[in-house]
DNA sequence: GTGAAAGCGCTAACAA
DNA sequence: TTGTTAGCGCTTTCAC
């Protein structure tokens, strides 16, 4: 691999001005053909290693997730990956598989690749991320806050989304509407649960033992659904929170025998895979693949030196953007 | 972040010094001691650009797949991020939509970052990635060959998977199998249709219009399943290649209003989510996960060294090595 | 076994 | 505008 010493050399030029050309600076258009030329001939691609170490930063953005495997994350990456791909940026993924150990673990190896921002989805509340934010390389969190004030936010519209789902039940005539979500201590988990009992109680109500808190699993939906289905007076509808719960959900029914559409299923989340229109079952999708470009986009934005104040954005299911404010700001409630 | 000269200076030591401690070159333990306090105190890490820099080698393992949303491929990484991060390597996904020039693209990439080696699952014969066996970088194709010979593969057991699914069709009673596969281009597409015909000759035959060639996506398989229910004499069985092959398959059937077992599916891949049995299915597991980490474990041990003729390894549905040895190599028949 | 010194390939002062 | 020079933080000869 030829050096920029080369490139000068062949050129006749010195090699900060083979610097300048490749990086914009105005020098003599001759001396820029001449240059232009070198490269061409020699083949000539700078080391991003000897810039990085030069200039402190490299031309990568990490993105740190709690499980590879999880199809959100990946419509995510996927579309994170392409924003920064066309703009020149590599996107390291960092899986987490939830653990803080691993979540400290990257921001190390973000530190040592010098890398300048990061997209994280956190798991808990993502305190490992703030000696980032300390040594100013800007965040972005996905899917739910981090603490600090200082990131900024791409969110799902989970509130409205619940809401979406839980109409869609009495669209379908259904009157006793359950709700199977995530974990209390998880954002969107709370925020969905919300959703599902604002429009529940506008209609015909529900009892307590109609929401039920789970993890975001396969086999969490499954165990709720069963849960549900053993109370004296059990729902005609269920509201789930995740994709996961769902398929839990899906896979009881089935087990049980019941048609679809015995008991109607709507869910706040995509399903993967789910091609063809099923009785009884609605989808409100979670724009993965935008929250993540978004993401991409605003954290490109603060590499490049935006300094406007952290800011908080919203995206609905069709992936447009409902809101997007300086935080600190409550999501919208429809 | 402190430097090496820091700690040097700290310690009393020359630069030098603490280099050889970091490496673990032979130094007077007094000295060593003294370093190593140094570096607790300064809560020193070495930069891996400037070493990477240096040494032309970083800590990076890249993984070059076509489609971060297939869950076969996810699977896959994070079976090879384990073990590479336990080796104290991160790990880089390069998505690359199984598009050449977005793979020639990644070669670039690995190059300037000096990324000792990859595991590539390459989409076409993978061309893109010979540059990096000229210049010395081991290689390890995974699910596909790589049509250089300098390479290691790790794939499935996918003819063996293919018998396996299509004899479970028979202990079902079925006596009409038919297959669905890949495009004929692809290894896996190809090996798993001539393990269904193999097993299906041996057994009560199939015409020629029962092996379908489609593409390994959702709406290929439902195409196919259509396709062969538009025969004749249709199938009472099939034996989807893929797991998105499959969903394909069983969204059509439930668009058909048939139920689950009116005709029997086996699967030569994992299906993800599915976690509870259904009637009439019956998948063959695709080792994902340990084709990835045995791919690292090669690629590793090729990093640090090791010179042994390029091999090919194949493993069983349960992740369990069935062969493995130099190339050029048949993959075994059952 | 240890230190001094010379780079790896690049960029950013500073001069010219 | 352009060239000279001095590093970024590390490893690695080469002397001692």
């Amino acid at each position: 691999m030829a050096t920029i010493y080369e490139v000068a050399a062949h050129a006749g030029v010195s090699p900060a001005t083979v610097s300048r050309v490749i990086n914009g600076t105005a020098v003599r258009p001759a001396l820029e053909t001449r240059v232009q030329e070198a490269i061409a001939i020699l083949e000539y691609r700078p080391s991003k290693r000897a810039r990085a170490l030069r200039t402190k930063r490299s031309e990568m953005i990490a993105l740190v997730i709690p499980d590879l495997e999880n199809s959100f994350f990946t419509a995510l990456a996927r579309g994170a990956e392409r924003v920064t791909r066309e703009a020149g940026y590599s996107l390291v993924l960092c899986n987490t598989d939830g653990d803080p150990a691993y979540e400290t673990a990257y921001v190390e190896v973000i530190q040592d690749e010098h890398v300048p921002g990061a997209i994280v989805a956190p798991y808990g509340g993502g305190a490992p991320f703030a000696a980032l934010l300390d040594e100013g390389r800007p965040l972005v969190a996905v899917d739910c806050r981090i603490a600090d004030p200082r990131a900024d936010a791409v969110l799902a519209a989970n509130h409205a989304s619940a809401v979406l789902a839980t109409q869609w039940q009495f669209d379908q005539g259904r009157s006793r509407v359950a709700c199977i979500t995530g974990q209390r201590e998880v954002d969107t988990a709370r925020e969905r649960a919300e959703g599902w009992r604002e429009e529940v109680d506008r209609r015909t109500g529900a009892p307590d033992e109609y929401l039920v808190w789970t993890d975001y699993q396969v086999a969490g939906g499954t165990r709720a659904l069963e849960q549900l289905l053993d109370l004296p007076n059990p729902p005609d509808g269920i509201v789930a929170a995740n994709h996961l719960i769902a398929i839990g959900v899906l896979a009881a029914l089935a087990h049980l025998g019941m048609k679809p559409g015995d008991i109607t299923l709507s869910v706040c989340d995509s399903l993967p895979y789910l091609t063809v229109p099923l009785p009884g079952l609605h989808t409100v999708p979670n724009p993965s693949r935008e929250i993540g470009a978004h993401a991409a986009r605003l954290l490109l934005a603060r590499i490049h030196g935006d300094t406007s104040p952290p800011r908080t954005v919203v995206l609905d299911s069709t992936g447009a953007i409902v809101s997007s404010a300086a935080h600190p700001t409550t999501q919208p409630v429809s």
